[in-house]
DNA sequence: CCTACCGATCGGTAGG
DNA sequence: CCTACCGATCGGTAGG
């Protein structure tokens, strides 16, 4: 927190403030001199940190990449059957996306912006996370402690799109607190919104 | 179905190009050129057919919003308990995304690139949307057909979080045809992936 | 629906 | 980090 006109502390501020940018108004919707002025610079200035445009947004995206990565492999960490897995899972997403809203509404939402060869690279980082996901529901399935008939695949999609979804609509300070959100979430996916009895019988 | 070289149509063939590449691209990251080029045209020759880009992306969103809101009147007008509802808004908002793919995706993601009054006008849609989901919700929990301590407004959010997520990961012609597909939301939401014993013991 | 064109803005560079 | 500047592209108009 130095004086506000002694010039950028370094290559991270801009990428967080192209953060900030790329997630309220998108890749192609932000300029440089947007960007610059968010800073109080003007827009050459940022030259003298980063390289282009393009590789902001490949830095931004890929912090969103890792931050799910190192999430997934603490969750994946943790001891216990299924349900106990998932749960860290669940928290750690939730976690993720609340601390870092911007980079991860960036690495959701524009992806498609990165060049071919980088946008390959998220897509493969987001096979792997979803990956982890029917992992641990998959074990779930067999250890008993998550419905035996469950298509791992289809649930792994639908848990994510639950989570994903959280940037779109949770306000912190809302009348959900973060571990409650964790609980509604949890709940939801493990017993859904049926009756006990008549959540089999559909169709 | 007339020879490609005698010109546009209309102006609903510019929109629905529009819809295309806004879709595909994003509002900003479609340029007019991008556009005339699509429908086999140079750029100022659109505007024979429309006012401005801003009201193109407004008629795009517009029809993504009133296919929605047709849906969920139809829905509405069944008769039955609360699950049944359910069904045949489920039902319908599956037919909206796979049927209008283009519009759907612009409505979801580009309704920031609208202006203010616009774009107010889309988050009232969305609002009485999802409250048409919270209304049948409410119903179920109070006729017996879904868990009676159910909250309707988080449950809400959690149906339409997984359906609205449907057009980033289904493929027509895949392993899921889409009976299945509503089918296998509907269990998803009604259900969970727990074991019916369990589903009820989280924390 | 095209030709010809407009002012504004874009991402980016040279040089200090 | 700014001054001065570049060629390219932007949305859009006049006139036919």
């Amino acid at each position: 927190m130095t004086s506000s006109k002694v010039g950028v502390r370094s290559r991270a501020d801009v990428v967080a403030a192209a953060g900030r940018l790329f997630a309220a108004r998108g890749y192609h919707g932000t300029s440089m001199r947007d960007l610059a002025k968010e800073l109080g610079l003007i827009g050459s200035s940022l030259y003298s940190h980063i390289e282009s445009k393009a590789d902001l947004l490949v830095e931004v995206v890929e912090v969103g990449a890792e931050l799910f990565q190192e999430s997934a492999d603490r969750a994946m960490a943790t001891t216990g059957d299924g349900v106990a897995r998932l749960r860290a899972l669940v928290a750690g997403h939730v976690d993720v996306v609340l601390d870092h809203r911007d980079e991860v509404r960036t690495f959701l939402y524009e992806a498609n912006a990165l060049d071919e060869a980088h946008r390959g690279k998220v897509l493969a980082a987001r096979d792997r996370y979803e990956h982890e996901f029917r992992t641990v529901l998959q074990a779930g399935a067999d250890d008993g402690s998550m419905r035996a008939d469950l298509d791992s695949r289809t649930a792994a999609i639908f848990v994510l799109s639950v989570l994903n979804a959280i940037e779109r609509w949770y306000r912190p300070g809302g009348r959900l607190s973060r571990p409650e959100l964790v609980e509604e979430i949890l709940h939801f996916v493990m017993g859904g919104i049926g009756t006990d009895l008549a959540s089999s019988k559909s169709a």
